[in-house]
DNA sequence: TCGCAAGGTACATGGGGACC
DNA sequence: GGTCCCCATGTACCTTGCGA
């Protein structure tokens, strides 16, 4: 089962009724504009104002609590344009007009009146019709001062097809801008707000939205490290939030995440792996040999020369020779940087014409830290070069040599496709009607390769500026428009074509899905584990005798620990004790669920172990997994969906981004299986799978070095 | 070194107010 | 009432962070 952001919503409409009173607000011009949605949470004791753009918002107020002409005469005093309509939620028309789809709308009111007390440490914030979510750690303080200057928040909104999404929102210092939308800390109630007409704040004390700088404030999808760690983390506070919603909205909505069933692992023995991509790269590097250019000529281009020499020979075994450009080997040519050929206005190597040469430049500025020798382990840096290099080798020569293309066991040849915008001239290229029939602006260039049984690559480009030379150019032109334009409604983009049979074209298409482990089963286990959790050490020693009894087989484990055990201050905490347990052991492992079970002391949630695979579900987001979706969008087409993720071996505790759900359609059946071993190669992404088939790494070597 | 996801922003778009 | 210009907006594009 794989879960996902895509969530399912039940409404209790009568009991939302019975409770709440809910207004449409609409006015001519923007309402952001004014402070009329401001002026509802804040004069009139709005629960919530639901809002996204325009001329329309949403505001929820208790039953009765004010009555509809109250209101409207407050806000038609101050805006005689506007008008407040309440709304009969009963009546499903206006529903469908009002909340769109799912009454996403509805629910998103509904979730902005969310408040919980302050000394939770947890704020929720109604910042003009949004929902932000708030940590204390996220704002960065003056030094002297001790007043923020600089805060971010995680956004949390369903958007279109009800994906729950977390984006980090940056808010600073206005220090220049004399326009635009102004927040701030209100002094009463600390509450981050927007401006009203009435505060008399000084210019630079306000907020807005933008960050310092070109940096960029992440949060991490996913750390599993503790109970701490794990709050602070996109999943687990969408977690929090989705307990929020189930204990202070649970009688008026229920939230469940999609469930996609029939998800099948794509898995492939050693042996297979071996046969398809175990490869070895000096071999084929070994072919034209290795020859490294130093256009620098200082110190420490010498150094990184001289590392390359020395890891090359230490890992691969091969001996590279030094000098000038060689038009039949492989080249790496060490350079400086754009900047520094522009600032010394000097004339760049970058833009040599490299064509017929196979060569894949590094800038000593971005290599500082490959100045000393080799360390123990290859660096994932000169690695990727090797594999950069060896691409490159196989586009020139129209033949891949770094996947076993004949054992893929195709018996048919496969095409590729890709396409770029290409970038338009002075005011733009003039707007025509595509083959999907839509107007636009934009041209592409489009890139397709031709892979033969043997593993021959047929390159070809052509861009859509002229009438389709030929019957193959108006097929993939007018496939990629329709497919775009499919699309389009649901925000997906389409990310390339394959196909073995022109007949029958599919689509990649990258969805606004993301897969999602069971995020309560893994705040149970760290909440219950957290490791500042006190323990009283003589329970633990009178529990390791009873272990002893139930699992004689560990006995030696048992003592030694009892020994160890006894060594402690009468009590210490669980972070401690799981130290000394040593989980890695089967032994410590088999311990800690007799503790679990038999004690209800629970020290290690084991949430990588596979024997909680079922429980915790993290294999939702690591490696390739895939299902068959046959009602895709409601509209009965049948698509293969999957997505890639790192690889469980490599997994430590933390997930930075989330996977997302790639969709294939095709014009007939989808054969996309076949093309999944595609994906399970390491070359793209050094040390993880690639999340489209490795054939368009070569499309982009291609559309890089010949398409010029 | 690059791929990938996601944060941040420039810009085309179109409504509305100012001005005649 | 027509025209021009301003400005808020969402989107498309660009940049960053991170990992190996």
């Amino acid at each position: 089962m794989i879960l996902t952001n895509k969530f399912h919503v039940e409404y209790d409409f009568a009991l939302i009724d019975r409770d709440y009173d809910i207004f449409l607000v609409e006015k001519p011009g923007y309402l952001d504009k004014t402070n009329i949605l401001d002026l509802a949470t804040q004069r009139f004791l709005a629960r919530a104002v639901q809002y996204s753009f325009g001329r329309k918002a949403l505001l929820l107020f208790d039953k009765n609590d004010i009555s509809e002409k109250q209101f409207r005469e407050a806000i038609e005093t101050d805006y005689p344009d506007a008008t407040v309509k309440k709304l009969d939620i009963l009546n499903e028309d206006i529903r469908k007009q009002s909340f769109y789809y799912q009454n996403r709308l509805l629910l998103q009111l509904l979730v902005n009146s969310i408040r919980v007390p302050r000394m939770e440490g947890f704020s929720y914030n109604n910042l003009t019709g949004k929902f932000f979510y708030g940590d204390p750690s996220w704002r960065s303080r003056d030094r002297k001062t001790k007043q923020p200057y600089s805060m971010y928040f995680l956004e949390i909104s369903f958007d279109p097809g009800m994906y729950l999404n977390l984006d980090v929102r940056t808010f600073r210092k206005n220090k220049y801008s004399k326009s635009g939308r102004f927040y701030l800390i209100d002094p009463n109630t600390g509450i981050f707000r927007r401006k009203l007409k009435e505060d008399n704040v000084r210019q630079e004390d306000l907020f807005t939205e933008a960050s310092f700088g070109s940096s960029h404030n992440t949060v991490e999808y996913l750390d599993f490290g503790s109970f701490e760690d794990f709050s602070k983390c996109k999943l687990g506070v969408m977690e929090q939030f989705l307990q929020d919603v189930k204990k202070y909205l649970g009688q008026y909505v229920t939230l469940s995440a999609e469930e996609r069933e029939g998800d099948q692992c794509y898995k492939e023995s050693k042996k297979e792996k071996d046969n398809l991509s175990g490869v070895d790269y000096a071999v084929i590097l070994d072919k034209l040999g290795v020859n490294i250019v130093d256009v620098c000529r200082t110190e420490v281009s010498e150094r990184i020369v001289s590392r390359l020499v020395g890891e090359l020979q230490r890992f691969y075994g091969i001996t590279p020779q030094l000098g000038e450009l060689q038009e039949s080997m492989y080249n790496i040519r060490v350079i400086h940087k754009q900047e520094y050929y522009e600032e010394q206005q000097l004339p760049d190597p970058h833009s040599d014409d490299l064509h017929g040469y196979i060569v894949q430049h590094m800038t000593q500025e971005e290599h500082t830290d490959l100045l000393g020798a080799p360390g123990e382990k290859e660096s994932p840096v000169i690695h990727k070069i090797l594999v950069e290099l060896i691409l490159k080798g196989d586009v020139r020569a129209g033949q891949i040599s770094i996947y076993n293309w004949e054992k893929l066991c195709a018996n048919k040849d496969w095409t590729f496709v890709q396409r770029q915008r290409l970038k338009a001239p002075e005011g733009g290229f003039e707007v025509i009607t595509n083959s999907a029939g839509k107007t636009t602006r934009n041209r592409f260039l489009y890139s397709t390769v031709n892979i033969s049984p043997d593993g021959r690559m047929n390159f070809r480009s052509f861009d859509d500026t002229e009438i389709a030379a030929d019957g193959f150019e108006e097929k993939i032109r007018y496939t990629f428009d329709t497919y775009e334009d499919k699309q389009r409604r649901g925000q997906k983009d389409v990310e390339g074509l394959v196909f073995s049979d022109i007949e029958n074209i599919h689509a990649i298409i990258r969805t606004k899905e993301k897969t999602m482990p069971n995020t309560s089963a893994i705040w149970k286990g760290l909440k219950a584990t957290n490791v500042r959790d006190a323990i009283i050490r003589d329970v633990v020693i009178g529990a390791l005798g009873a272990y002893k009894e139930f699992n004689p087989a560990d006995d030696m484990y048992a003592d030694s620990l009892a020994a160890v055990l006894g060594e402690q201050q009468p009590t210490f905490t669980k972070g401690e004790l799981k130290k000394l347990m040593n989980m890695r052991t089967k032994a410590g492992k088999r311990f800690n669920r007799f503790l679990h079970n038999e004690y209800g002391i629970w020290v290690s949630p084991e949430i990588k172990d596979s024997d909680f695979s079922d429980e915790y579900l993290l294999e939702n987001v690591t490696d390739i997994k895939y299902f068959i979706d046959e009602d895709t969008d409601g509209e009965g087409i049948t698509s293969l969906n999957y997505y890639v993720g790192p690889t469980k071996a490599s997994l430590q505790l933390s997930i930075h981004n989330a996977s997302i759900v790639r969709q294939v359609q095709a014009e007939e059946d989808v054969e996309f299986e076949e093309l999944l071993p595609l994906m399970a190669v390491d070359f793209v992404r050094i040390g993880s799978y690639t999340v489209l088939p490795f054939p368009f790494k070569y499309l982009r070597e291609w559309a890089n070095i010949d398409c010029e």
